[in-house]
DNA sequence: CACAATTATGAGCAATTGTTCAACCTGGCC
DNA sequence: GGCCAGGTTGAACAATTGCTCATAATTGTG
């Protein structure tokens, strides 16, 4: 290890409750304060002042600004159930439909909590780094465990089943994730029951 | 009109060839520079740079940031022939697929021109006035133009045709987007006829 | 209470940014 | 050639940013 690395790691555990306390607050006014501004215009300065807490304390628990938006993806990423629900279903007997339905529910249900922040820490984290890095390992997962799916189950009759696999996962992240950022959102059953008949179809060739 | 509105126009008309030569190496470099550097870290002053002209050039032709990127949207919008397309089948007896196909398709052209570029104007674009409503603007006339192509066209047998419109343009628009953006690019005829497949299909549901 | 470890403060530094402006070239017309 | 509007220059300014550090308050322990 050497030491001239970056650190994304806090640079202090907190030893008291107090101090994980002022933690929370920083990581909450984080989440707004991004939301809010985006990543460049969200300044630590703001978060601070948000979390009502100076700015010293801020720096005391991240090493600097990407780790705030760091620990937030992986705050998110760590409740991502998407790979998880299609490995669930990748021996079982189920009806296509039903499978997929799972799945896109799924992806709806991780873009509820806070569209907005999602919007920012996909499109404008940084472009290199720790952070891209991550969500690229996600995306491929997702991809590779569909892709073990659409091999496995008897319904698929798609030819062309890795462009299909990068298909279906990048049209139900990318729709729902903007079709719920969207100001004037759309009506997610709606959604949910178009995009579970379009792609069902789809895969059924 | 009062004086203390922002200026987006140019604040100087060229009159010497000169003049329009340094204009178009100024968006030329700012195109690069925003498509290497993302929107906040290209600053005007590399994009000067890049164009081996003066930052005090730069400014005599554009009165701010903003002004450059919004000058490059504009180039690209006034180049979009989705729209365009879609109208031009709007009375035809064209089998659905065809439509679909030729809508796909350029789509695909209008990403092919500078996909870096175009993610930078799209997503880091400046999140409030003139750029975000333009965009904002297109993307509705395109789904009009669907819906009406929808209404119109006797293979099309969705049920709800607002979601229909809303979730077939994002799809198309956001898949071709990432999908030729990324770094492990896709086959572009694959994406196109797997698209195709499966929009066609389930516009015929 | 005493004392050390932990936590909190915020003025201010160093770096960067968008932008201005006074001074300087250049090309074309009389 | 003389002239001047049009064009170019780049040092410098004001504002903003991420971040540091000396100092002070608070907490737990004996």
């Amino acid at each position: 290890m050497t030491s001239d690395q970056r650190r994304i790691q806090p640079r202090k555990q907190p030893r008291q409750v107090r101090a994980e306390l002022t933690r929370q607050r920083i990581l909450a006014a984080a989440a707004h304060i991004f939301a809010e501004f985006g990543y460049a215009a969200g300044t630590t300065n703001r978060i601070a002042e948000r979390a009502r807490v100076s700015i010293g304390s801020l720096y005391q628990y991240y090493p600097n600004k990407d780790a705030i938006l760091a620990e937030l993806l992986t705050r998110h990423l760590d409740g991502d159930r998407g790979t998880a629900t299609l490995r669930r279903y990748k021996e079982s007997r189920e009806p296509l439909e039903t499978i997929i339905r799972a799945f896109v529910r799924t992806v709806i249900d991780n873009h509820l909590d806070d569209p907005q922040l999602l919007r920012i820490m996909i499109e404008q984290a940084p472009r290199s780094g720790e952070i891209l890095e991550r969500v690229t390992q996600v995306k491929w997962e997702m991809i590779d465990d569909l892709l073990d799916l659409l091999n496995a189950h008897p319904e698929v009759r798609v030819q062309d089943k890795d462009t299909a696999a990068r298909l279906v996962t990048s049209t139900v992240e990318l729709t729902v994730h903007q079709l719920i950022a969207a100001p004037d959102s759309i009506d997610l059953t709606r959604l949910e029951n178009e995009l579970v008949t379009m792609i069902t179809g789809y895969l059924r060739t």
